[in-house]
Formats: structure tokens, C-alpha cells, sequence
DNA sequence: GTCTATACACTGATAGAC
DNA sequence: GTCTATCAGTGTATAGAC
């Protein structure tokens, strides 16, 4: 869609979007968002009633957007060091197109519950009673056939999970850390993770004949 | 030392370091560190003139605290898969006493540069210098013997750093999801990844003979 | 050194004209 | 629906008494 043809409330909610995540709540300001979207502040409140209103929206937004698509893969019937290797590849390219989403999520979701968790709660009951019980199923099977370690499901998920995440909520660090502050480098390193994180994870978990 | 026998001077930079580290600089009220330090909000800017020098006597403070003392493990000649298992141990020891400081340390590092990050590039510079760089050489040196599998050497690192650090910055994603926010659940599950991320790491890299 | 009082700037939010 | 003007509340920071 053109950005001339987006509605006001439109607008203002991918305006948001963009100083919400980089910012967070507590360090935007509603001006910043109402200069973003070059219009005036007082259409923020005409639309939206309150800051929190309009970061509850964004902040729901972007879980629905986020974390529903790649997890679907592990509906099909592929074999599980198939699912690892296509999940890892295409989460690590969604997160590279938006590589502020792992911070704003983790440091909004960190603060004392508010209202924002009831959408995460929501998304939470669902993947617990799907994807989730599905893996862990599939987890344990291969366990039992002896074609993978014994090991927590809990503890390989969040492996997976956290050799994904981190080095995008790490990325200043790591990017001067290894590559100083070289962005190709950076991204090469990211780049070459699509297949090495399910190569490490599968390394570690399958057993040889 | 007693709470009693400090001074105010550290009265007020042990009340800042809780609450910054708990709600953020942005999220943080002066006000709020002055009633958790039961004294007047005069006082803070008599002893440390502004908001943002406070804190950054705080940050600087954490980051001297939390990174030096495990890393100096790999100044040792012990064994690589020695220091990973002892590294990881003590690491995950070190946050679980403090849980906040990822997320507090990665926030604030993913803004816009500021003075902050002045201590952070002179402890890099030294980390570069020092430790990383011996860890990567020892590394190379296990490839090349043909102990573990060929792997970029930030490869390793980051993973292993993933594992360790992950798992607290999303504590409250993981304590719900897996554990329904059972706090023993949770704290096992802690428990088990001081040996099993080293397992986990050593599982993947190790070439068996 | 510590307290009270207050200045000053900023922010979220609303009222009212158009 | 959109703008201007403005308010009320809050936050950092300082001045001055003790």
C-alpha cells in the first residue's frame, strides 16, 4: 500500500510502530511519534485516547506478526532435524529484516505485568496447547528411538530459541565486540548462522551410528 | 558492611542500582530512588548533580561487577572443554544471583550511543586484548589437532554466550510458557543448564574418535 | 550535609475553533 | 477530522535556610 493512500489511523500506528520499538514505552514521546507520522499530536490522542492505548495496539501487533508464521512449520510432518533446520533459517531471516523486535519485546515483557500481557497471554495458551505439545511429542519420540541423546525438551527448545534471539538483542555488542562495528561483517556472521545454528544444534543432539 | 555504616554517597548508588537496573534509565524517577534510599531527592543531585550521571556511576559500576571475574578462567592452561564447563558453571551462577543485569545491560547498550558506552569500549579494548583474543587462538589450535569440528570461532563464542545469557534476559517468557510462572520449575531448570550447556556445547564441537 | 521550597521545562491530555 | 491553545501533572534541578 502507497503511504499516501494509508489512513490517518494508519499512519499513526506504523509511526508508532517505528518509535515504540526503538524506544520503548517510557522512552518515547508522543510528539516524536506525531513527527514521524508528520502530522499533529492531538490526532494521536483523536485516535487512539492515551499513550498506553496506542502502545497496547503496537505492542499486540507485533507479537501477531512476529511469532505465528515461522512457528507453523512445526505442524507439517517433517522429520525433526528437518523442522530445526527450516525453523532456524526462516527465523533468523524474519529477525534480520526486523532486528529491533527481540529487544523491544524481551525489555517491554521484563517490567512488572501489565495490561500489554494479556494479548501475550492469549498467543501463549495457544502455541502451549499446539506447536508446542506437538514438538515436545516429537522431541521425546526421537528420544525413545535412540536417534537423538536423552536430553530436557525444555532445554533443547530454549537452546534453539536463545542461539536465534540473543545475537540480535546482543547485536552492538557483538558487532564491536568481533567485527568493530564493521556492518558487513556483522551480517556475514548472521548470514552463515541460517544454517550453522541447526548444524550445532543437530551436532549436539544426534546420536551416530 | 552494615547498612548503617555506609555512607551516603553509597547509600544513594546502591538504591540507584536497584531501581535503574529494575525500571531502566528512562523508566526510573528520581524521586523513586530517593524514598528507596529514605532520604531526600535533594540529596542525589547533591552527590551525584544529574540523573544521567548517576547512572552512569551505576552502569559503569555493573559492568566492572558482572564481566571481569569469570572471564579471567580462560588466562589459565586448562583444557578448552575444562574452561568451557567451569566458565559456563560460574556464569550462570553469577546471573542467577543477579537476573536483571542482562536485560538492564543489553538495553541500555541497544540505544543511541551515549557517554555510557565510554567504560564499556575501554573494558572491550581490554577484553580484546587480552582473554578473547587467547581463547580464539586456543580454539584454532583444537581445530587444527583435529579435536573439534571446523567452526568460526565467534561462532563458538556467541553460542555459548546465547546459552547462558538468553535464558534470564526471557525469564519471563520461559517461566510461563514451560512452567505456568512456577518459580521452583523455573530455578531447576537453571540448575540443570550449569552442566548441560556446557554438555550441550562440547556434544556439538567434540569429534569423537 | 541535609532539609524545604520552588523554579523551570516537558509531557500527556483536553477544549474549542474551524 | 484536523488544528491551535492551553491545562494539569510530573520530573529534574537549584536556591537558600538550618
Amino acid at each position: 500500500m502507497n503511504q499516501k493512500d494509508k489512513t490517518t489511523e494508519e499512519k499513526i500506528l506504523d509511526a508508532a510502530n517505528k518509535i515504540f520499538v526503538e524506544k520503548g514505552l517510557d522512552g518515547t514521546r508522543m510528539q516524536e511519534i506525531a513527527d514521524e507520522a508528520k502530522m499533529n499530536k492531538s490526532l494521536l490522542h483523536y485516535y487512539y485516547r492515551s499513550k498506553e492505548k496506542l502502545f497496547s495496539e503496537v505492542f499486540n501487533r507485533v507479537i501477531k506478526t512476529f511469532l505465528p508464521n515461522t512457528i507453523k512449520i512445526f505442524d507439517t510432518d517433517k522429520s525433526l532435524f528437518e523442522k530445526i533446520e527450516i525453523f532456524v533459517s526462516e527465523y533468523i531471516s524474519l529477525l534480520e529484516k526486523n532486528p529491533f523486535i527481540p529487544m523491544f519485546v524481551l525489555h517491554e515483557l521484563s517490567k512488572k505485568p501489565t495490561k500489554i500481557a494479556d494479548t501475550f497471554s492469549e498467543f501463549f495458551s495457544s502455541l502451549k496447547n499446539n506447536q508446542l505439545e506437538k514438538i515436545k511429542t516429537q522431541i521425546q519420540i526421537e528420544i525413545q528411538k535412540g536417534t537423538i541423546r536423552p536430553i530436557g525438551v525444555e532445554q533443547i527448545i530454549v537452546n534453539i530459541l536463545s542461539l536465534c534471539i540473543f545475537p540480535f538483542a546482543a547485536k552492538p555488542i557483538i558487532a564491536k565486540l568481533f567485527f568493530d562495528d564493521d556492518k558487513k561483517n556483522y551480517k556475514n556472521f548472521i548470514e552463515e548462522r541460517k544454517t550453522e545454528v541447526a548444524d550445532f544444534v543437530i551436532q549436539s543432539i544426534r546420536i551416530k551410528n
